[in-house]
RNA sequence: GGGCCCGUAGCUUAGCCAGGUGGAGCGCUCGGCUGAUAACCGAGAGGUCUUGCGUUCAAAUCGCAACGGGCCCA
């Protein structure tokens, strides 16, 4: 049996049905249901288990999760584990800050073994957290058995991987020039640098040409920490360069630099005046100088310096760019093609080695100011300044990085770029432009990888060198391993396990021992889509599954994971782990500003759930915009969509307590749909209901969650419960088992039951319960979940476009006509003599016509009158305006007789006789068309408005039988009221009693007695002038400045 | 500096691809309803469609540029 419902306690209903779920374990259930339908494979873009999960995090997985809901609803068979990102710099600088370390030797101090635990701990109780944080939006994922990147089997995956491009020739150790942390010590991505503006010294420095006396070419830096590495200079060979006699304070030099950068050069240097000696095209600049620091590093002089040609010189600054192979790339790629030494006198502490004379044990960063000053001594600072700029910082420790060449392992991805590209080309992005245009701009731009980096919580690069010839190995599994190196008992694949074991070398049979380094933990999730199907250990599921079907993450994945999987995927298989990608936005606040800590502007998932529940979140989130806009969070709009919610929730709660009464038990419910009398409004209903689960399927089709979730809200709102509703409610509490009565249920019912499958994959929570009470309740049997459910296909015998057109058409009348009523200030309660509808078309006639009784009793009107198109109504009075311009000429002195005879008329008739003759004979002369215009008169109790389609008039004129309604519906209304105030069952009878102190007003309602006593459900009441009142509650009442008094009891 | 996306009423947005009088919701003002009631419904006010230039008979819509915001890169 159905049973009645409360109000709608979101967070409450949310909690009970989590339970349910956990109960019958739900979520297996499903994907158990689904096992022999058509393969989903769906790979989670795993979380970092940093912390709390915020907005955006929220929106990701309610997107993922709204979509396999829908997935499978339609008979997908859905593997979606959920994954966790666990390794990385990011949780290494956490337990650092735990343990309070400052610098990689507290953690050697400390054991790289216990430190490593510290991280791993961290981690799974973070993934912990983070769960309980998804589950509690409804999230479905396999939570139960997640893919997690520290695991063993995860780690072969990317091991196995590695091994690939090894034997393809994609891996490569060399020296680079790399973003460098010198407070985490280790190299760090392009993808990890956060730039930030900041201030920086902007130093013009003067280099001594070889062989010309005081003559100098000028560079212009803002890393003067740099110079002690400087090689060479580079000009742009195209650019015209300048010798310049300068002058200051009587001292004379010459300085080159570029033309168009003269004039500000010379303003830094405070030249009082000047002299263009010669003007060189940069690629005749073919000039040798001098260390400039060459007195203070030793080094310096072993070095030839000279002026080298390059591209990528700008016309800035002085237009001679200082270049230090070791501290730049450009830089490095010019050293490269020139064969010039890679100086990098820096340590991976920050600090100046051996090599930076003596520089040596300086920090870099405070180096700037000394070697400001030991050029300012030797003559060679042309101008010091500061600048504010933006500039990389580490993307965890915010320390700003340095660019030094070091050695690092690489995957060669260039060679691939032009297959990646193909590749992308074969992708299904949604948007399109995600994939064509930014995706595909990212990679073309992209540079080889570089995976390795000098730290201890990763995955360890799988590749042994031998300590004598240099030969390299990679192992691709734990079983390779063991093999190789005889260590029979390997529990642990991480540092610093690993690190200890060696193997034999097959070509000197010397000792190879493994590289110290860990994987860039973007290398980790790039191996998702086959870790998380436990490839290379389980060789099996992989063919069955692979590639993805679909992945979804925000637009900042582009260049991450989107990438970072491609990559390794063309790596190892040579073709894209994923066929289609959902690229979605990024959560910001109101101003459309990013959500920050620091900004103080963060709105944590949590705290909408404890507002409105999750069920709101979800549904505004994926209503809002489109996923792949940015979602700029409102409160209000959360609001609006809870509002919504709590609607539908009591449009479903309120004929519960009706149909219970009435043992309404719609177990054939399909048949007596077909056996019933619907009403044409039942059939709109239903045609609506129908006509939504097309758009739905349609907007999905496209991953259009914001098309699929509105059209849902909208139905609600305006179909069912503006409507509909409205229009059932007298049918709802007739008494007898009336056919018409049941045929409101009956189709009511399966409104609200298809809806409950319609919204399931977007409001999991509320449909579930909906479902529990309304088919559950009733068909034991039925499936125990709505999520077990099948998709239910729109029922074409319902839809009936035509009939939703001319309920549109009556939705509008009725709108106009109340919009008229106001304007004489007309309540509804009270009916009006009749409607006349002017219509602009046909479907306006059909539509009055075949839905008189709706229109009828939504108006409250006694008649309907429609007229023919272009038809004016007759009890219009026409207003003859005369036209003076025409009239005076016409008949000159008689023309004020002409106007006095025109005003006293019939309106009506004039009007007539033009349209059909084209004149009108007065007494005065006749009149034509030219001299007049018209203008419609309406009495003064008709009230008009118009519609799109016509205009509508009220007739509001009062008679007897009005009145007599008006006030009885008065009355009714009151003793309702009262009713409620004693919290009377609907069903419950009472006395009633009602004194109305105006004799032909209490004649009028008691005409109506027996009507009254029925709408209030009074087994006696007494109604007149001077009536007894008394009973449980009685109360005064002024209607219509009539004084009453009521009275009523049990 | 470059790539991609976004800019419409006080707020959140539809319309833009396929040019032809800009639609909603929230909020506000006024009113209605009172057997969904700590609910619900109607009406009204409110828009230089970020700005400028161009294409066109016609531009929110197409093109170019600028400005502001977002993500990514340099």
């Amino acid at each position: 049996m159905l049973k009645e419902a409360g109000q709608y306690d979101a967070k409450l209903l949310e909690q009970n049905i989590h339970k349910f779920w956990d109960e019958i374990d739900a979520y297996s259930q499903v994907r158990e249901q689904r096992t022999k339908g058509p393969k989903f494979f769906f790979v989670d873009g795993p979380p970092y288990t940093t912390g709390r999960i915020h907005l955006g995090t929220a929106w990701n997985k309610i997107i993922k999760d709204s979509i396999l809901r829908y997935k499978s609803m339609n008979g997908f068979h859905v593997l979606d584990r959920a994954g966790w990102d666990m390794h990385g710099l990011p949780i290494e600088v956490k337990v650092e800050g735990v343990l309070g370390f400052k610098s990689k030797k507290d953690i050697e101090k400390y054991g790289v073994g216990n430190f490593v635990a510290k991280c791993k701990e961290f981690a799974l109780s973070h993934r912990d957290e983070m769960t309980l944080q998804f589950q509690n939006l409804g999230v479905w994922l396999n939570w139960k058995d997640p893919y997690m990147t520290l695991r063993d089997e995860y780690i072969e995956a990317a091991w196995w991987t590695l091994k690939k491009a090894h034997e393809k020739k994609l891996l490569e150790k060399g020296l680079r020039v790399v973003n460098w942390c010198p407070r985490c010590e280790t190299a760090i991505a392009d993808s990890e640098v956060e730039y930030s503006e900041v201030s920086d010294p902007s130093v013009y420095i003067k280099f001594p040409i070889v062989g010309e006396e005081n003559t100098y070419i000028v560079i212009w830096t803002t890393t003067p920490w740099t110079i002690p590495a400087n090689i060479a200079v580079a000009v742009h060979p195209s650019f015209e360069y300048v010798k310049v006699r300068a002058v200051k304070n009587g001292k004379e030099e010459f300085l080159i630099m570029a033309h168009e950068l003269l004039k500000n050069v010379l303003k830094q240097g405070r030249y009082q005046e000047h002299e263009v000696i010669e003007t060189i095209l940069g690629e005749d600049l073919k000039i040798a100088y001098k260390a400039p620091l060459g007195h203070k590093v030793p080094k310096q002089n072993e070095f030839p310096h000279n002026v080298y040609m390059a591209d990528f010189v700008t016309a800035e600054n002085t237009g001679c760019v200082h270049i230090a192979p070791g501290h730049g790339i450009d830089d490095f790629e010019l050293g490269m093609k020139h064969k010039l030494p890679i100086f990098c006198p820096v340590g991976p502490d920050g600090k100046y080695t051996e090599e930076a004379g003596q520089y040596k044990g300086m920090n870099v960063k405070e180096a700037n100011k000394t070697i400001i000053d030991d050029l300012t001594e030797n003559g060679l600072l042309l101008a010091s300044g500061k600048i504010s700029h933006r500039y990389g910082n580490c993307w965890r420790c915010k320390t700003p990085i340095i660019y030094l060449a070091t050695e690092q392992w690489f995957l060669r991805v260039t060679d691939i770029k032009e297959k990646m590209l193909d590749e992308i080309n074969k992708v299904k992005w949604y948007p399109d432009w995600a994939g064509s245009a930014r995706f595909a701009d990212w990679v073309r731009g992209s540079r080889d990888w570089c995976i390795s980096r000098q730290r201890y919580w990763g995955i360890p690069i799988p590749v042994w060198v031998c300590d004598f010839c240099g030969e390299i190995e990679v192992m691709g599994t734990m079983e390779e391993l063991k093999n190789r190196s005889a260590v029979k008992d390997l529990s642990d694949l991480h540092r610093p396990y690993v690190d200890n074991i060696h193997i034999k070398c097959r070509k000197c049979e010397n000792r190879m021992s493994r590289v110290p380094d860990v994987f860039d933990v973007w290398f980790d999730s790039a191996v998702a889509s086959w870790a998380t199907l436990n490839f290379p250990r389980d060789e099996k599921t992989i063919k069955e599954w692979w590639p993805a079907d679909f992945i979804t993450e925000g637009h900042d994945q582009t260049r991450g994971w989107f990438y970072s999987q491609m990559g390794a995927s063309m790596v190892s298989f040579g073709k894209a782990p994923y066929k289609s990608v959902l690229m979605h936005g990024f959560t910001l606040d109101t101003e459309g500003k990013k959500m920050s800590k620091s900004l103080g502007n963060v709105v944590s998932p949590d705290e909408v759930i404890s507002k409105v529940g999750a069920e709101s979140l979800r549904l505004y989130v994926l209503s809002q915009n489109a996923p792949w806009d940015d979602l700029k969070f409102s409160w209000d709009e959360v609001g609006t969509v809870h509002r919504m919610l709590n609607i539908l929730w009591n449009v479903y709660r309120f004929p519960l307590p009706y149909m219970i009464l009435d043992n309404f038990n719609p177990v054939d419910s399909d048949e007596k749909l077909a056996s019933l009398p619907l009403r044409l409004e039942d059939r709109w209903i239903l045609s609506r209901v129908n006509s939504l689960i097309k758009k739905v399927e349609t907007a999905m089709s496209e991953y259009n969650l914001h098309k699929a979730t509105r059209p849902i809200s909208e139905f609600i709102l305006e179909d069912l419960s503006r409507w509909y509703i409205q229009l059932i409610r007298p049918r709802t509490w007739r008494e007898a088992n009336d056919p018409d009565k049941l045929a409101a249920y009956y189709t009511l019912y399966e409104v609200l039951v298809t809806l409950t499958k319609v919204m399931a994959p977007f409001a999991p929570h509320l449909t579930e319960e909906m479902y529990g009470n309304l088919v559950r309740n009733i068909h034991p049997d039925a499936p125990q979940s709505v999520h077990m459910c099948n998709w239910q296909p729109a029922k074409e015998k319902f839809i009936d476009v035509e009939l939703e057109k001319r309920m549109d058409v009556i939705r509008e009348i009725v709108e106009a006509s109340s919009n008229a009523r106001q304007k004489l200030k007309r309540k509804l309660r009270w009916p009006v003599k009749r409607i006349v509808v002017a219509p602009k078309n046909e479907i306006v006639i059909e539509a009055v016509l075949s839905l008189e009784s709706v229109l009828k009793e939504q108006t409250n009107a006694k008649e309907i009158v429609s007229l023919k198109t272009g038809e004016t109504w007759d009890q219009l009075g026409v207003e003859v305006l005369p036209n003076h311009a025409a009239l005076g000429p016409a008949f000159k002195k008689d023309a004020g007789k002409v106007i006095a005879q025109l005003k006293s008329a019939d309106g009506r008739a004039i009007k007539k006789s033009i349209l059909e003759t084209g004149s009108f004979e007065l007494k005065a002369g006749v009149i034509t068309a030219d001299m007049v215009t018209f203008k419609d008169l309406i009495p003064p109790a008709i009230a008009s408005a118009i519609f799109s389609a016509g205009d509508v008039y009220v007739d509001t004129e009062l008679t007897r039988e009005i009145e007599s309604e008006g006030y009885s519906r008065e009355v009714i209304r009151r003793i309702q009221d009262m009713r409620k105030e004693l919290d009377l069952a609907v069903e419950e009878e009472i006395r009633a009693a009602v004194e109305i102190k105006d004799d032909r007003v209490a004649v009028l309602v008691l005409e109506m007695k027996d009507f009254i006593a029925g709408e209030v459900r009074a087994k006696s009441l007494m109604i007149g002038p001077e009536v007894e009142v008394d009973g449980e509650l009685v109360k005064d009442w002024d209607v219509e400045d009539v004084k009453m008094r009521m009275g009523i009891g049990r």
